[in-house]
This record gives structure tokens, C-alpha cells and sequence, in this order.
DNA sequence: GCTACACATTGACAAATCTCAATGTGTATG
DNA sequence: CATACACATTGAGATTTGTCAATGTGTAGC
């Protein structure tokens, strides 16, 4: 699966945010829903829904809808993809520098 | 070796920009220089300067002065480092949640 | 249907980010 | 030392992002 660098930034955002990264933290504890989440950050709920919807679009956290409640999880689909981009986009075919002469 | 929400965001922020995912695919030929680089992109030489202290802050990628030359390339060091944090941040102890009785 | 609840969306503002022109810094070369 | 080159830094403008108050949407319970 080829990824393009605009995919690529999508998957990242989740990771570039404080407050999302504290998302990950609580969400390892396993499922939970917007409103247990938002007890344990200092952000108001508008701000948090905001969050969530980042990080469902980068594919790294679900959401499930039960009533009234949605419950996030981190995904391990998408945490596999994350992992298999990064290990991509850091690989090196090992050539010289032209440049260089090394 | 734990590290900050912050330190992870500052790691991340270098797949966050488009011409920054480039940049790697462009270095995952090798090392090179700043000048080469520039060449590749549709950008002006303060903004790839901007771009590879962002990368350079993140652990990514390393810079290496020689004489006039900056020479640019993916640490694989770095690389190893964004992979265990992306591992351990995903990781989840699959407890159940509290609040849907699952 | 009315009310309460959980969450999303909208709108507005502040802060951060991306971008480039201009300028600065350090290095080689004549 | 004067010039040219490679790159960094500064400053300014445009865009994006994070944040919250206000409001909207859908669901459950009475």
C-alpha cells in the first residue's frame, strides 16, 4: 500500500499535539468514552471533540457509537499502518553522496 | 527511556508537512547536501533551511558540516527511537472500560 | 412531546506554522 | 582582503491550528 505525503501527515497530526498525545496515554488503559476523557484533561468539550476528530481521521484511534456515548480505542490497524509508514519513509537504500566523495 | 507528550510532538512534527515527507523520500537515497535538495523542491532556500531544523529537532535526520556544506541523512538511530515511541504511545493493556459494561 | 444528557458543529479569536525577501555568517578561492 | 558560494537567521505576511462559548443533533427517560 503506497501512501502519498499528504496521507502520510494526516497519520502524524495525531502525534503532534500535546493534549492528543495524553489522549494515547489514557486511551491505553483501554476503551473509554468522550465524557471519562474529558474528565481527565483540562480542555473544554468542543475542544476535545475537535481532538478526537483527529485522530480518528488519522486511522490511529475508532470511535464506536453506543446511544448516547461514543467510546475511542486506539486502533491496532491503524497503529500496524503507522508503524509500517514510518519504517518506510525512514528507510535507506545506503548509496554514496555525489556530492560528497565520501 | 520515557519521554514527554512534548518530546514526542517535536519528534512527529517531521511527518507533518508534505514537503518535509519528500524530503525523506529524497534522502532515502542517501546522504546530501542542501543545495541538491533544493533542486528537488518547489521551495526557497530559507524555507528548506526552516524544514531541516525541524527535521533535525526531531531526531530524524541528522546534519553533517563539511567545509561550505551541510550534508543531510535519515538517522537510523532516530528512525529506531520514533519507532519504539510510536510502539509504546499505541500500546494498549486492553482492560475493559468502565462505563459500557462490556 | 418535554427534558436532560452526550457529543458534534459553528463562529471567533489567539497562537503557531509555512513561506519568501532581505540580510547575516562562515568558508573557500583567487 | 575581496569575492563568491552555501547555508542560517530575521522579519513580515498568509495560512493553519488550537481553543472556547454558543448552538445544533441525536438519544434516553419521564
Amino acid at each position: 500500500m503506497e501512501l502519498s505525503n499528504k496521507q502520510i501527515t494526516v497519520i502524524f497530526k495525531a502525534l503532534c499535539d500535546e493534549n492528543r498525545v495524553q489522549i494515547f496515554r489514557i486511551l491505553q488503559n483501554g476503551e473509554l468514552c468522550a465524557c471519562h476523557l474529558l474528565e481527565d484533561l483540562h480542555l473544554s468539550q468542543p475542544t476535545l471533540s475537535h481532538h478526537m476528530k483527529v485522530l480518528c481521521d488519522s486511522g490511529l484511534v475508532v470511535g464506536r457509537k453506543e446511544g448516547k456515548w461514543m467510546h475511542y480505542s486506539i486502533s491496532q490497524e491503524g497503529a500496524k499502518i503507522a508503524m509500517d509508514c514510518l519504517k518506510e519513509i525512514t528507510a535507506v537504500t545506503e548509496n554514496d553522496c555525489e556530492c560528497c566523495n565520501k
